[in-house]
DNA sequence: GAGCCTAACGGCACGGAGTGCCGTTAGCAA
DNA sequence: TTGCTAACGGCACTCCGTGCCGTTAGGCTC
């Protein structure tokens, strides 16, 4: 593809990584995951192949989007986080800063989602790295509920929960193409899991009962 | 382990597959998993490499449960339910089925937890695995509340949280080296999940919508 | 009980993934 | 120009997973 190319800055090493994830994009697509090689990869990125895994630890991965960032995000929000704030809203804030993961590159987070669903290996590794933010996610819960007789069980439901809800509304909008006016539905569709959510006291079933009772009261006040 | 068997029966097969996985168990704990061979495995089992392929697609598969049985009895489970009732119970009867895969053969289930939870390839497995059964759960109830607008969210929250909850109570029994008096307390704590699910409360979207509705109401009305 | 049929077995050989080792080279600094 | 460092690429190796094929056990028929 290129001139041999030989000791690289960090601005060529990162330059090489994005050839060799196009070129595993595009052998994928065109020829199928399994007929490809690692050696066909490198040599369309025009590096050998003992380089290839020194970007990558398998062929899966030069697919899969490097989800080192979105999980430091995730903890980072935790992290910061008011000790008051609930811990549901505190998920859901954090699964919310993966989104920009996928909107940088729309077009490549298609691609990736097409592959990804139509090859096992590569859903497969998807449903690990789905895990690894689920796994996350729910340690963090479990700390801020530990006053919670059932904390562990609502931790566990609450982060798999966020994530589902992620995924779901996520994959919505890859399905559809990834158009940038849809983002906003995306995200939409992601707060939509607070209304699904065990929230803890006050309990959300009291409050709302209270609240409609008054409305009900007034209603039914005799005009002047 | 055994002399030379060629030409076997059913039964004979079975037995075969149980002398596998446990040489496979055995020389995973006693070596660990990436210095075991499958050649070592097949030869502990008395057999030849070649033959342990037609047991098993995978090294990995050697150490995880058949899952066949159990994705088969939820997708009974949500076959058979009556259309009256809620899906979200039907869900939590499904994932109470799958309990007996792990409480027939504790010892088993424990060594096979403990080597899951060490090695991150079996890990990985493992989540992918939990996966399957998230997805056929909330296939099943997507299509059960189809008449419901936020259908599919509710399905995938749904879904993820009856999972969530199965393997944290499984996981809190085998961690606990599966005792036989602690199924009751796993399979309680499971149940629990049933209260923090999003079914039987209205939705907060719902509730909102009511209360403005009635707040429009009494706007247009004058006071008293 | 002799012969046949089917299914499982084991060995062989091959392709490809992933890794340790090492000589080489580009890019940078003194 | 020289020396240092980090990345590269080739080589060789192990092991996984699979297609192929000859062989054999166990059951069935007559």
């Amino acid at each position: 593809m290129t001139q041999p190319r030989r000791g690289r800055s960090e601005a060529g090493r990162a330059e090489v990584r994005r050839e060799l994830v196009a070129a595993a994009v595009a052998q994928f697509t065109e020829h199928g995951y399994d007929e490809t090689t690692v050696d066909a990869i490198a040599a369309a990125a025009g590096v050998g192949r003992r380089t290839f895994f020194r970007y990558f630890r398998s062929k899966e991965e030069a697919i899969s989007p490097d989800h080192t960032a979105g999980l430091a995000r995730v903890a980072d929000v935790f992290e910061t986080a008011h000790p008051s704030e609930p811990p549901a809203l505190v998920a859901l804030r954090a699964g919310e800063t993966v989104f920009d993961l996928y909107t940088e590159d729309p077009a490549l987070s298609v691609a990736r989602y097409r592959l990804t669903h139509q090859v096992p290996a590569l859903r497969d590794r998807e449903s690990a790295s789905v895990d690894h933010y689920r796994r996350l996610l729910t340690r963090h819960l479990r700390k801020r509920l530990a006053d919670d007789p059932d904390g562990d069980l609502r931790a566990a439901v609450v982060g798999a929960a966020v994530v589902a809800a992620h995924n779901l509304a996520l994959r919505t909008w890859l399905a559809a193409g990834a158009p940038a006016d849809g983002i906003d539905a995306m995200i939409a569709k992601y707060r939509r899991v607070a209304d699904m959510l065990p929230v803890e006291q006050p309990s959300l079933a009291a409050v709302t009962e209270r609240l409609e009772a008054a409305v009900d009261r007034l209603e039914q006040r005799p005009p002047a």
